[in-house]
RNA sequence: GUCCCCGUAGCUCAAUGGAUAGAGCGUUGGUUUCCGGAACCAAAGGCUGUGAGUUCGAGUCUCACCGGGGAUACCA
């Protein structure tokens, strides 16, 4: 099912073109501002009017006489300076519902006629660091793109650019082998860059990976070493040295703090129903034979020049405190490559290699600087014509009470891990409130789900470029737009229908035979007539790529839901009204279950 | 200094250049012989920071100013 301001908008531009003698006209079709004025209306007459230079008025009259849209919309009226409004007839909704009763997997939303290679980058972790909060909006923003995209019907390429390269890691080798962790020769880790596949022998590993289990407390005494031991101090640079000379030993042992961080961020993702694998991490290493081309590449194109010792790309309008040339700095004066060498590399990469269509960046607004200037020298480069579009996906702050950023009392960052270990400790507590007669398991998943869900949907229901304040009280609180709220009117209609079936209501027979709906009541008609809009919803979100559309649609969609079940009774609706009702009920749930799973990775129960 | 983001109801936030700017929380009042009241209905609450401009039409676009945050040469 096409969505149906597309078809309208069709529709009503063609003969808005045909009226006006000339191409491309747009209805400018949006969803009506106001339920008295119908479902959708038409504002692209008054423009058009005015480049005609003739009345709106009547322009509109001479469109809506040619216009044949009767088997969608009751006919249309013009209203105001010039718009046109738009009801659509009830048989219109009905078919649409049923065509939506017939696509389980889908509900009916269709697929781009035209897929994209879209790479997403996103998560980012530092390797032998516990994830933080910090990671938190990118790592489900981004999960949440993806999920969009594909289910639209785009080719999805997750990028997960770990940090897993840098001076640090001389550090934490040398302390590796300060504590007498020699590696077995025979353990090996490989990583197809191609293939991205993943290699190795995990018991071999496990000799080292048990000692650095506890990564931030062997990050901590790594560091500590490194600051109060200048003997520990030169090792670890002679070991940065042999590792990047690729000296087997050091390699190796490199590896086993790649694989031991992995073994930490893996089951996050995992509790978070966030689809990146460790077939998506090309980390920045990856990169590392790349960088010495792309500075070298620049040069050669006159693009990048030397300034007090660094290599450089100075670039048209960027400026720096004292209003002089502000550079993309891709050398440092002592040789060494920094982000936005590897960066330009992967960007190159994922053009040149992975063929995208569009590059996808999630990352905190703070770097929005650093990836305008990241893509204007890929485009003076050439590294991405204008058929790549490049995408800088930013998103505020995650702030505390005091409207700071969020971090422990201590001042450190606050570790993921935590942060949702707490908020399933505090759903247990409002399940074990709200419905203390359910079993322990199923406590225990319910809380899992609303947990997880609360603090993910509280993201995604805020707007993305704004800073929000997290609070355990809000997300979790029953009232309003929260994964509670939803996970709620889900489990309401579930209860509805296993007290249908102990009543000897066959369901699936029910809603299977279902050729005709009687959609009389008002409720159920706005209830109908927004289910059909979910596909212009996942639209907006992902065209902005903006999740909080996605959750007002949703909440929205709870909110009609719950005003049509107080106003109409399902089980005990007359026999010609029942199998609607149950529609209704069925493909809300449908609708909620797909919306929450499928594109925002947040688990429903049936009781909670 | 320059650039970027933000400023909307008491609070937290929505809003795709369109008609009378919407939700939730909180406040006040109401709703249960019926399917989960963890709900629903209603009321009060606004010069969209200020001032100009563009436009048939501006919370949305432009400019200036005020206030908050961020970025701004070798961290990512």
């Amino acid at each position: 099912m096409k969505p149906i301001i597309e078809i309208l908008e069709e529709k009503i531009s063609a003969v808005m073109s045909e009226v006006a003698g000339q191409e491309k006209c747009s209805a400018v079709i949006k969803q009506a501002s106001d339920p008295k004025f119908g479902d959708y209306q038409a504002n692209g007459i008054m423009a058009l009017a005015k480049q005609l230079k003739t009345n709106p008025r009547k322009l509109a009259d001479q469109v809506v006489e040619k216009l044949d849209i009767s088997d969608i919309c009751e006919s249309p009226e013009i209203a105001g300076p010039g718009f046109i409004n738009l009801r659509l007839k009830p048989e219109f909704i009905s078919n649409g519902l049923l065509e939506i009763n017939k696509d389980s997997v889908n509900l009916a939303v269709e697929k781009t006629t035209e897929p994209k290679n879209a790479v997403v980058d996103f998560s980012g972790p530092n390797i032998a660091k516990q994830m933080h909060v910090g990671h938190l909006r990118s790592t489900i923003i981004g999960d949440c793109i993806c999920r969009m995209l594909k289910f639209l019907g785009h080719n999805v390429i997750p990028q997960n650019h770990v940090g897993d390269w840098g001076t640090q890691f001389g550090m934490l080798i040398a302390y590796l082998k300060d504590q007498q962790h020699n590696v077995d020769p025979d353990f090996v880790v490989t990583f197809d860059n191609d293939s991205g596949e993943i290699t190795e022998d995990i018991e071999k590993a496990n000799s080292i990976f048990v000692e650095i289990s506890d990564l931030e407390k062997f990050y901590r005494d790594a560091k500590q070493k490194f600051d109060i031991d200048p003997e520990f101090k030169k090792w670890a640079r002679t070991s940065v040295f042999l590792l990047q000379r690729r000296n087997k030993e050091e390699v190796l042992m490199w590896e086993a703090i790649v694989r031991a961080s992995r073994e930490h961020y893996l089951p996050i993702y995992e509790r978070l129903k966030v689809n990146l694998k460790a077939k998506d991490e090309r980390g920045e290493s990856a990169y590392n034979d790349d960088l010495p081309h792309v500075v070298a590449d620049l040069k050669k194109a006159n693009l990048a020049k030397e300034s007090d010792g660094a290599m450089c790309v100075f670039l048209d309008g960027f400026k720096n405190k004292e209003g002089e040339p502000l550079p993309f700095i891709i050398q440092k004066s002592d040789g060494a490559f920094l982000y936005a060498t590897t960066d330009l590399a992967a960007l190159r990469y994922r053009v040149g290699k992975l063929k995208a269509d569009e590059i996808i960046y999630v990352t905190d607004a703070r770097q929005k600087l650093h990836f305008e200037m990241l893509f204007a020298v890929a485009r003076k480069a050439g590294w991405a014509n204008d058929n790549v579009k490049l995408n800088h996906v930013m998103f505020g702050s995650v702030l505390g009470e005091n409207g700071q950023p969020l971090k422990t009392r201590s001042g450190e960052n606050v570790k993921l891990k935590e942060l949702l270990d707490e908020a399933i400790e505090r759903a247990t507590k409002v399940v074990e409130q709200k419905n203390p007669e359910l079993s322990l398991e199923e406590k225990k998943k319910i809380a899992q789900a609303v947990g997880i869900g609360a603090v993910k949907y509280a993201d995604y229901s805020n707007n993305r470029t704004s800073d929000y304040v997290f609070s355990f009280d809000k997300m979790l609180a029953m009232e309003g737009n929260t994964a509670p709220y939803m996970q709620y009117a889900y489990a309401r209609i579930k209860s509805i229908e296993r007290k249908a079936e102990s009543k000897g209501v066959d369901i699936a027979t029910e809603l299977g035979s279902i050729s005709t709906l009687n959609l009389s009541e008002p409720t159920e008609l706005e209830l109908a007539k927004h289910l059909m809009r979910y596909g212009e919803a996942i639209q907006y979100a992902v065209s902005d790529f903006k999740p909080n559309y996605l959750t007002a649609y949703l909440y929205e969609l709870a909110q009609k839901f719950s005003t049509f079940y107080t106003s109409c009774p399902v089980l005990i609706a007359e026999p010609d009204q029942r199998p609607t009702r149950l529609l209704l009920c069925d493909l809300t749930a449908r609708t909620i279950k797909h919306g929450l799973t499928e594109l925002l990775g947040i688990d429903v129960v049936e009781q909670m």
